[in-house]
DNA sequence: GAGCACTGC
């Protein structure tokens, strides 16, 4: 009997041959799901490959499908499997430089691996680091396979990002057909999908970091993965540490030499058992890792990457700005000499993208009618949704798009049909000063893992290019990684998780990366202000753990604590929520005086946080009356909201985060007993209470009508999103100040220097 | 006279 079969089921076929596992993909354009079953039947009832591809003649080696059967075997026999390497090809031609034309694997995809091997490893070593890409999705199915999760014990695979453990964990559910929720699930902050009966749970470091505040061992959790741990953000750093002295103390528990008590308090009665942790890792150097977990064992695994030629500049460049010129040139050079695909160029913010944008428009407009098929469109995380979603759009016909992106492009999204990208090598970064107070924001060069990052971005979907405007000397000169953001951040957030979590040893814990010494001071000194900390740098029962638990910076924490005391907690919740979201008021250039009329109508003569106030009370106002008028439905809901924000130059998804953060701290302040009362019109009892609130950041005017922070004596300005900036208060307290071309304080009230010494007396118990 | 990289709870 012979049976029609495509090569990459041959292929499918002779590696399972070979007993090497093959996983298909279900989203893989060739591999139906009717082909998926014609290859279980293949596996199950033939032994020799020979009889399974027709036209296939033994006797006659020179024959095409010969010549290709041969090939392929050839192909099966020579992956190195046997020796024990995990190894993932995708799509096949890549891992063994095959050629596109000749296989017609574009669109297909599978996924080979020695899984026993990698299962085996995982059994011998409580710790694994794994570098490489492409196994956020398997590796956990392989766990689950291999009885991980025996006894209602978990695996809990931890994610920078909401995005990717809402993708992953709805990826893995269809590749193991289950419904979401069930054995598959994910967690993220306003979106639980998770059950009883849920055994891989996909979910943000941040969140993890919570949980642990409930059950100090995990207990739940067999394994634990941490992805993407290359990046370094502050969350995953410290999940890394913690989860260091978890895996300790359960070890400990389970050998009867830990002291009851102290860590194991909370871990309910389960039965523990130890720890296994796995590090993910795209970046190929796993020493920090490995020397962190004293000497931990890493195993590379091939990701799946197309081949990304790498191209630089001969010129030297002189400085490290970006050459929004040289960019222009190289996008049109690009569209006029290279094959079909589309740009995706890396520019450092909202500024320099629409500039660029405006330079290619007017470029094209002296091009002949038949060149200009080039779309420009902008990505950066301020514009508004709707406006995002274009650049996911593919093309028109005949048309290359120009995707004109900040870095959100490099990680956060995943643009489809991008073939060439240009690395103009810059980024713009934010760091903490402790001794000001202050943030600034400035461009300097990216890393050299960050240009990887990037050029990559080109090889996703076939063999791409990458148009770096740098020599390749310079390249070698930049730093191999990026700076840990624990290193360049405001640590009291993270300083009162620890202390919550029971660190009481700041200065001694065991961080990967240490912060300075400074920046450690400075925070335990506002925890202490705050409130948070008693005198010995304790953890202040109960405010200290009420303000851990509040999903805010303390300060603002502090900000809803103090709110009870005034009776105004209703207006801090709406100021808070209002004030964690970014870009509230967002709009382009072209519409920037309609959209400033706009918010006047809004706007408080007393400062943005009355202004805050008053978009959320009337937008709610607003809704609560179309809503009993129409007694509509949720979708309708989402249509009345989005109008009302369009028509009051709102950016709609701000405002639905803000909306949603308020039920959450209310739910939260609610549970710790407060009861959240109005100040009604009493304006000034909510201004002596931001006062009191944020008495740390005032500013005072000057005779030169510069301001002056209290804190810092710095000389600030007033920043021009501020509705306070064309009048000149005497005195404000603020919630940011941040250096960019100037010190520029934001988000301002008018207040009377006077209460300020009232606040501070407040805090001196 | 003039502006805000990106996440996360």
């Amino acid at each position: 009997m012979v049976l029609s079969l495509g090569q990459p089921l041959l292929m499918l076929v002779l590696l399972e041959k070979r007993n090497i596992r093959c996983i298909v993909r279900k989203e893989s354009r060739i591999v139906t799901a009717k082909k998926q079953k014609l290859f279980s039947e293949i596996k199950n009832n033939f032994r020799n490959a020979e009889d399974i591809w027709p036209g296939h003649d033994k006797q006659n080696p020179k024959s095409p499908v010969a010549s290709r059967f041969s090939m392929m075997q050839k192909i099966a026999e020579s992956l190195p499997i046997a020796s024990g390497a995990i190894y993932f090809t995708y799509p096949i031609h890549n891992g063994i430089s095959m050629s596109v034309e000749e296989t017609n694997y574009d669109s297909f995809f599978f996924l080979i691996t020695a899984e026993k091997r990698l299962i085996e490893e995982i059994q011998k070593n409580d710790i694994l680091i794994i570098t490489g890409s492409g196994k956020t999705t398997q590796l956990p199915q392989f766990l689950f396979n291999a009885g991980f999760c025996r006894e209602g014990k978990m695996i809990g695979i931890s994610q920078p990002r909401c995005i990717a453990a809402v993708t992953a964990a709805k990826k893995v559910a269809e590749e193991c057909d289950v419904q979401l929720g069930q054995r598959v699930g994910y967690s993220i902050r306003f979106d639980n999908t998770t059950s009883s009966s849920t055994r891989l749970k996909y979910t943000t470091g941040d969140l993890l970091l919570r949980e642990a505040l409930v059950d100090p061992l995990l207990s739940r959790y067999s394994v634990i993965i941490v992805d993407e741990a290359h990046e370094r953000t502050v969350h995953t750093d410290v999940l890394l540490a913690l989860l260091k002295k978890v895996q300790l103390d359960r070890s400990k528990a389970v050998n009867g030499t830990s002291e009851i008590g102290g860590v194991l308090r909370g871990c309910q009665g389960r039965k523990v058992s130890p720890l296994k942790l796995i590090i993910m890792s795209a970046s190929l150097d796993a020493r920090v890792f490995c020397e962190y977990y004293g000497g931990a064992k890493a195993l590379h695994v091939q990701g799946r990457q197309f081949p990304v030629e790498i191209l630089y500049t001969v010129r030297p460049v002189t400085d490290y700005y970006v050459d929004a010129a040289l960019v222009v040139i190289t996008i049109f050079q690009i569209h006029l000499k290279e094959k079909p695909g589309d740009i995706l160029v890396f520019l450092t913010g909202q500024d320099e993208i629409e500039s660029v944008k405006r330079l290619v428009q007017e470029r094209l407009e002296h091009l002949p009618e038949d060149k200009r098929k080039l779309l420009p469109l902008a990505i950066f995380s301020a514009l508004p949704s709707e406006q995002q979603r274009r650049v996911f759009a593919p093309a028109p016909i005949g048309f290359r798009k120009v995707v004109l992106a900040t870095n959100i492009a490099e990680t956060s999204i995943t643009i489809p049909g991008i073939r060439y990208v240009i690395d103009p090598g810059c980024v713009k970064v934010r760091t903490y000063d402790p001794s000001k107070g202050m943030d600034t924001l400035v461009v300097v060069p990216a890393s050299k893992a960050q240009a990887r990052q990037r050029s990559g971005r080109a090889g996703r979907e076939g063999p791409g290019k990458c148009f770096r405007l740098y020599s390749e000397r310079e390249f070698e000169k930049l730093e191999d990684s990026t700076k840990p953001e624990i290193k360049r951040c405001n640590l009291s957030n993270v300083i009162l998780q620890l202390k919550a979590l029971g660190y009481d040893d700041i200065f001694g814990f065991d961080f990967i990366d240490k912060p300075s010494r400074g920046a450690i001071v400075k925070a335990l000194e506002e925890l202490h202000l705050f409130g948070a900390l008693t005198d010995d740098c304790k953890l202040e029962k109960p405010a200290g753990d009420q303000m851990a638990r509040l999903p805010l910076d303390p300060v603002y924490s502090r900000a809803l604590i103090l709110a009870n005391q005034f009776n105004c907690l209703e207006e801090m919740l709406i100021t808070v929520a209002m004030l964690s979201v970014e870009s509230i008021f967002y709009h382009s250039r072209e519409r920037r005086e309609e959209a400033r009329t706009s918010r006047n109508h809004f706007a408080s003569v007393e400062g943005d946080h009355l202004t805050y106030l008053s978009v959320y009370r009337e937008s709610n106002e607003f809704f609560l009356e179309k809503i009993k008028a129409e007694n509509s439905k949720a979708e309708v809901d989402k249509k009345i909201m989005r109008e009302w924000c369009k028509d009051n130059f709102v950016n709609s998804s701000s405002l639905k985060h803000a909306r949603h953060t308020y039920r959450q701290i209310r739910r939260n302040v609610e549970q710790m007993g407060f009861n959240v009362s109005s100040c009604g019109n009493d304006m000034l009892e909510y201004r002596r209470c931001l006062a009191a609130s944020f008495f740390l950041k005032a500013a005072q005017r000057q005779m030169d009508g510069t301001y002056r922070a209290l804190e810092s004596g710095e000389t600030v300005h007033i920043h021009p999103t501020s509705v306070l900036f064309r009048s000149n208060p005497e005195c404000v307290i603020f919630n940011e100040l941040m250096q960019t071309s100037k010190k520029y304080i934001k988000n301002l009230t008018r207040i009377d220097p006077l209460w300020l010494a009232g606040s501070s007396s407040l805090q001196n118990r």
